[in-house]
DNA sequence: TTGCATTTCAAACGCTTGTATGAAACTATC
DNA sequence: GATAGTTTCATACAAGCGTTTGAAATGCAA
């Protein structure tokens, strides 16, 4: 994102936003430790300063991203749920809910449009590092969670709703570390486990995650449905 | 001055484990980032510049534990599955290798004995933080997990090699995201998932992974043997 | 004891961090 | 164009960090 002369004429909030996605890119690269202000501002071209200007302090920065960078994730999240329920008639099949858990998180940090959402990068982040201004703050993700689990007990009403927590657990497990730690997995395998297929990443942990759940009786349709999903 | 009469005279490292020990402890529970060698020496009862003294640097400090404590835990490991092979003529049962695997960490890190293995807390957080020291020595752990997927393979010699890569990575991450984020499943599921039951969710982890390998069919063996396990 | 090497200690160093300040630059209304 | 209100800027500040220093304390051999 840069900006030309011509445009140092915004409704006003441009140092703002400046600041809020410099900050959101440098984090989700670099992490928490080692991104000072004066690497964000330098990102951002503006003055030192600015960010105690127009935030008070850096800890309220990194409060206001998070909040507004998990709003959007979560509400990705939701709009594919909340289709799938309402193509099942208020019932979602149980890998169409765990394809909108795990699927906007997965596609925004691997796959080739990286660059477009530094968000989901930044929210990996800061749940990897939970950093002291993040931490108050994260409770609504549980309520956020909950929503899940519920679709989870209308889609597999007979299920142990210990088995949907663990299963709910399970999921986000296998999306997380393979986004955190996907360098691992491509040296151990040499190069065979391919990164780059998102889509067919994301069917094999709903594919696991719905055997998980099952235990494998039943449910014939989930384990081998490759199609390449790109909702929303 | 006062240290008891008969401790005075130690093989002279008394200073040096001290801090390994104070560090390790501290770096397990708050993580890297805010924990500062004053943090260390505090709680090692030693002068700040023992850290300069013994180790060079705080960065060596940390390669240092690094090092020592990610043998310990992979000796564990290797002990289990060595014994888990030796059982089985040479080839052992993919979910005992599994259990060799995830079983150490986990009962590391949950249950009852954490104040015994603060090693493997540290190591967690040190997969998780990853901090420069560490990440020039890591390339290390790759040639260990190697050893357990050539055990998958001799256990499983039909499969796809790519399925057990998937398989491990997801065994490992499930594991991983259990006790880095117990907290959260406790409060998604009101406590009505016990994280206390360390040998329960040992044996969870080791039959979705198991599933996950064999798809669901065969293999008949795995998904619901609760015994608590002890090994070591 | 004396002498020498090792280890500990209090204090300070230089550097980086987040934050605060007061003047300059800008924008908009009269 | 002068005025008042925002926003930007260079700069300074106090605090905390890892590291260094030189002297004091200790251990050990003669």
């Amino acid at each position: 994102m840069q900006y030309d002369a011509a445009q140092a004429k915004m409704p006003s909030d441009h140092t703002r936003t400046a600041i809020l996605n410099a900050a959101e890119r440098l984090y989700a690269d670099r992490g928490f430790a080692d991104v000072t202000l004066r690497d964000i501002v330098a990102a951002a071209g503006v003055n030192l300063a600015a960010v105690n200007y127009h935030f008070g302090s850096k800890d309220e920065l990194i409060a206001e991203l998070f909040v507004t960078r998990s709003l959007a994730t979560n509400r990705e999240r939701l709009n594919e749920l909340k289709a799938a329920e309402a193509a099942g008639g208020g019932r979602a099949d149980i890998d169409d809910i765990l394809r909108a858990l795990v699927g906007p998180t997965l596609r925004g940090c691997l796959g080739p449009d990286r660059e477009r959402s530094a968000a989901a990068r930044f929210m990996i982040r800061a749940s990897i590092e939970s950093v002291p201004p993040i931490r108050r703050i994260k409770n609504r993700e549980i309520d956020h969670l909950r929503k899940f689990a519920a679709a989870m007990r209308r889609s597999l009403p007979g299920r142990d709703q210990v088995e949907l927590y663990w299963g709910l657990h399970f999921a986000l497990a296998m999306a997380h570390q393979t986004i955190r730690d996907s360098e691992r997995l491509t040296k151990l395998s040499e190069g065979s486990c391919d990164l780059n297929d998102v889509p067919a990443i994301i069917e094999r942990i709903v594919a696991v995650s719905v055997l998980a759940l099952t235990g494998g009786e039943a449910q014939h349709k989930a384990p081998a449905r490759l199609a390449a999903r790109d909702a929303r």
